[in-house]
This record gives C-alpha cells, sequence and structure tokens, in this order.
DNA sequence: TTGAAAGCGGTACCAA
DNA sequence: TTGGTACCGCTTTCAA
C-alpha cells in the first residue's frame, strides 16, 4: 500500500528524487539514494504497475501465443522464455491460440489488440493472412519461435536439413524401404511438417530412391503415430523396413505400435525421429536433436534487443540440430522382413 | 493511440460520458451510448490497460502459479484455465515456480508482491511455510488446485480415495500382493502423492492385507515409473501380481517396463492408475479418472466469485473420480507367476 | 543534485 | 442524463 510519496517523505526527499533513486535514473547522490533505498525497504514499497506502466509506456510483460501448451516442444519452449524472463524481472502472458477456436479468433481481435505487453513471442504460431495482419499491427516487436515468416524475426531449427539427416542415417543404414509417418494430409498442414517431409523427400531423390517415397498421414501425437503405425505395420507385406517420424511422439508412438505387434525394433524396424523428447532415452529412440528450451531462451534475448534498440532488419536464428544416435536403429542387412517377434 | 478523449470530441461528448457509454456504467442514453460505440470503432479505439488499472485498481488478470508446465495434469488445468478466462476477456500471467530453484524464491519474494493481478491461482504449489505467508501477505483472493491448504480456497479431487478405489479394484480381482509405486522418500514428499500412499496403505489393511504392503519409490514420471518397474520386475520372486501407479504416466511407466521385460499385461500382471492419461487409452490403463481441465475451469469459477464478492469462508471442492476399466487389469485366477512371455 | 509540477489515460464523484 | 474535475501512482522535463 505504501505509494513512492511515503517512500519519499520517509527519506525526507521529493518524489522526484525517490523515483530517480529507486529506478537509477539520473543523478542522485549516494547518500541520497542509500536512503531512499532504506526507506523503501523499511515500508516494503512495491511500485504500482498500473502507474508504472502508464507513465512510461512499458509493461514489463512479454506476451506468448502458442497453439498448445501440452505438447512437449511447446512446453519446453515455454519454459525457456518463463526462466529467461523470470531472470530479468519481466512478466509473462500466455496466450492459447488453438487453430480454428473462437478463442483464437478472439486472441487475435481483442487480447492482443489490447498490447498489455512490450513485445511477442509467437510460437509455431503459423497464422493466417489476417492473423498476420493483426499481428503486424500491434506495433510491438515480435519473435517467431518455429516458421519461416518474413515478417517477423525467427528463431527455429532447419527441419528440411534434420529431416534429410534422419533419413540418410537410415539410408547408410543400408535400408531403402523407408517411410515417413506424421502430418495431415498436404492442404492444411503446419509448415514444420511440410520442411520435414520436404527433408526426407530429398534424401530419398538424392539416394535414388524416389519411387519409395512414402508419406503416412497421421496426428502428431503420441496416440496418432501409435494408431496410424498399428495400420501400416499391420501388413507385414506393405511393412516398410525403417521409419521416420515426423517428430519423437510420433516416432515412439511407432515404436509402442511396434512392440505391440511384436516386431522387434531394431531388429526388424528401424525408427527415427526428430526432437530428443524426453522420453526418447526411456525407448532408445534415435534423434535428431533439437533443444527448444534453448530456442525460448534465444528467443527473450533477441526480442528484448529488439525492444532496446528498434527493428533494424529482422533476425533469422537458424539452430543446427545434431544426430543422436540410440538404438533403434540398425543396419539392414541383419533384417528378416519375415520374423515379427521379439 | 486513439485515447478516449479523442473518442469522446468525435462523438461530441464529454470524457464522462464516453467512458460510462463504453464501460456500461452509470447512465447514458441509448442515442449517445450508440454514438460514443459507433466513434469508438471508427477510431479503434483500445483503452489503456495502465490507466484502467491504476484508476480502477483492476488489473483484468489472473495470475497462475504452478511447479510444472510440461507435465500431463499441469498443462491440462492451465487449458481449462486459460479457457475460462478467454471467454470473459481476461488475461492470464504465468508463473512457473520449480521446487528449490532460486527462480521460485525470486517469485513470491518479487513477483507475486507486484499484485500484477486480481486473483491468483496456485496448482499444485505445495508452499512451505514461508512461502505461505508470502501468499496470504498478497491480499488478493487465492484459490488452489491440489492440496489441502487451510489458508485458501481449495478444487482437487479426493487422492485417498482414488487410490483406495484403484486398490480395491485389484483386491477384488483376487489381488494380493499389490505394490504402490512413485512418489520420493517420505521426508520430502508432495501432498498428493501422501494422501495416494495412504489410501492404498488403508485398502490394504482393510483387506487383511497389512502385511504385503509395499511403496517402491520412484520420480512421478513416466521415464520414473519405467526405471523403477524395471527394477521392480526384474526379479521374478519378489515381483508383485499388482501395481497401483502413483499416477498414469507412473502407470504407463510400469507397462512399458513390463512390455519391455516380457511380462505380459493384463495376464501376467495387472496395473493400474490415476488420472486418465491422454495415453491411458493407447496404453489401454485401467485408472480413475480425474478431469483437470474442468478443475482449472471451476478454479477460475471460484477465483471470480471470492474477486467479485469477497472472501467469506473458504470453499472447498472436493471432485469425485470413477473407475474407468479398461485392460492392463484382469483376475487374478488365471495369473501364473512362472510366465514371463508375452 | 534536488524539487515542483505537468502529464500518462482513464474513472468516478458531484453538480448541473 | 451529462459535464467538470479531482484523483490513481509514478516518471520526467525544467528550474532552481
Amino acid at each position: 500500500m505504501a505509494g513512492i510519496a511515503e517512500v519519499a517523505a520517509r527519506a525526507g526527499v521529493s518524489k522526484a528524487t525517490a523515483s530517480r533513486a529507486l529506478s537509477g535514473t539520473g543523478y542522485v547522490s549516494d547518500a541520497t539514494r542509500e536512503r531512499v533505498r532504506r526507506a523503501a525497504d523499511d515500508l516494503g514499497y512495491v511500485p504500482s504497475a498500473g502507474a508504472v506502466s502508464l507513465a512510461t509506456g512499458r509493461t514489463q510483460t512479454i506476451g506468448v501465443v502458442m497453439p498448445y501448451v501440452n505438447r512437449w516442444f511447446f512446453a519446453e519452449v515455454l519454459e525457456g522464455i518463463q526462466r529467461s524472463l523470470l531472470e530479468r524481472g519481466l512478466d509473462l502472458t500466455l496466450y492459447d491460440a488453438k487453430p480454428g477456436t473462437e478463442g483464437r479468433a478472439r486472441i487475435f481481435d481483442d487480447f492482443l489488440a489490447r498490447k498489455r505487453f512490450d513485445g511477442l513471442i509467437a510460437v509455431g504460431l503459423e497464422p493466417v493472412n489476417q492473423e498476420l495482419e493483426r499481428l503486424t499491427r500491434i506495433g510491438r516487436p515480435i519473435v517467431s519461435v518455429v516458421g519461416d515468416g518474413e515478417e517477423t524475426s525467427v528463431v527455429a531449427v532447419d527441419d528440411d536439413y534434420a529431416a534429410r539427416r534422419a533419413t540418410e542415417h537410415l539410408i547408410g543404414l543400408g535400408h531403402r524401404d523407408i517411410a515417413f509417418v506424421g502430418g495431415a494430409p498436404e492442404s492444411h498442414w503446419a509448415h514444420v511438417d511440410q520442411q520435414r517431409l520436404a527433408g526426407y523427400q530429398r534424401a530419398m531423390n538424392d539416394a535414388g530412391l524416389a519411387d519409395r517415397v512414402r508419406h503416412v498421414h497421421s496426428p502428431v501425437t503420441m496416440p496418432g503415430g501409435y494408431a496410424a503405425s498399428v495400420d501400416l505395420l499391420g501388413d507385414a507385406r506393405r511393412r516398410p523396413s525403417a521409419i521416420v517420424g515426423v517428430c519423437d511422439e510420433v516416432a515412439i508412438g511407432t515404436i509402442i505400435a511396434a512392440r505391440r505387434l511384436g516386431i522387434s525394433v531394431p531388429s526388424a524396424l528401424s525408427v527415427v525421429g526428430i526432437d530428443d523428447h524426453e522420453f526418447a532415452d526411456m525407448f532408445a529412440l534415435t534423434t535428431l536433436q533439437q533443444v527448444p528450451r534453448e530456442q525460448g531462451t534465444a528467443a527473450v534475448e533477441l526480442l528484448l534487443a529488439e525492444i532496446a534498440d528498434p527493428p533494424r532488419a529482422r533476425t533469422r536464428l537458424r539452430i543446427p540440430s545434431r544426430l543422436i544416435v540410440r538404438n533403434s536403429t540398425a543396419p539392414m542387412d541383419g533384417i528378416d522382413p519375415g520374423a515379427p517377434l521379439l
């Protein structure tokens, strides 16, 4: 309840001086600063956020928009962002913008327009045109995590590369019958998934396996990958010898399906994912690592820089990912496609 | 950028009238209101959050504190909260307070003290005494999700009951050798886990199986449950015929471990969890359902009521959970403890 | 180095 | 039913 006026009174100075002493802006003698500080402490003074933001135009808050919080990647990015902001004393306001919901429309139409933040981080948002327009007219710095937007700065891994590398790993092991699992039919499709499929296709083409390209649709979730894989692997005749999952969640779904069906991984089926999910180790999943937490912290740094020092050109931070070989992939040689059991 | 003054000017009224017309407070003729509305629309007027909160003392924001966002339960609760707030036009500020981190200390010492919210929802926080003290001195309504706190209103399932019911289900199937997996050594231990262990113990006692009580420690995660279960199930002689997981994540870890070891579920091992996790169906897990999303929305309703109409007595909302029988539990009769294979 | 005072953009009381 | 005006609590010129 104590305001800066009381702090000033107690320290025997004016509000102006108290403000300067506390915020570290402008000239204040060391002695006074000390006195003001002590007064503030004694009174348990906490500045009123509303007043500060009214006076300065800064909210000390960063907005985060994402379509999910309950998927590994998003939750990890969120944690990374949160940690960075915490260190800097900034608040985080979360907007959960699920595609195709009216809540999402409200977020773009109402919530974001309020500008209750100094900058915005958009994680895997994949805004459609109209949404993009809303975003840019906010007039606050924006950093995207994931995506290809020209409109904002971006932090992302090279999805095309990751999938290509994953596929090449399998090809290197002698596999030729390699399917790509995950992602919806091409029409309404996430950009990441497209990039990864493209990387897979490129690797297949480059190896002269263009005719073996096979894309199995599936929701990008563990249960989704599981269901799709039960289908795919059910018929021994159509079964590939290796699978690239669009992400670890799908790849793990595949492994679970394989175990369910008594197909041994990796001796009868190789599986590779992209992510290095927290469960990857438990399933001995070979994967292309990305560290979303670091993408989150990188996004914060980039955003704060753009807030402090207005937007020159857009920055594009492409993060490399490396192959982590565990035990879900094996050379083709040993495979007996007819052998279904563990 | 347009302020209420410009809206007022355009509508040919005073700021006061414009404010009343827009906020719906106080008398305004229909004609004027209409005129003001139109003016606001034309100008794309959006009130400044800082000014509003300075003037009214309300932030139109709800704070949410939780120790994790990357675990199923927490993410679901968060989504429930988010959805409710979205409908009401309220912002959500997230505080990620991981136990034992210095970030957590900062949250309690600095962030929460700023009161940048009209009310607070604490999800599975399990505050220690000093933290609790901080919480109460904020002087804003607080609702807890999970927990037993006397200090705040609470929304939670009856954990003791859920675990008891789960255990009774197994006992009813003829199992006697039932272990409880999950939770740290008693010392620094989450309240939920304690309650659930207690429920398990009670059911065992009531069935005259007190001497069979067995608590296997494990991190409350899927990989944690997996690792602990590999240990537990590895030695056929010590192997129980059934397991109660402290939550679905642990129970699923157990199932995965069992499959890994070639122990068939449910014919050689019954497993029951608590949650009805999104993966429960995929693993055919029998479980006691809770719907965290609904706990989130309930918490919002409770909190808003307390904000609107100050805190009479603390409310305690205990949500019942029901048994969902899938295919991870089976009668004891058929079990041949010696038979390890699928 | 410090203080007085004018905003920042609304809300709400009091008169008219 | 409407308008004038005093705040809300802090920052920031501008003078002293």
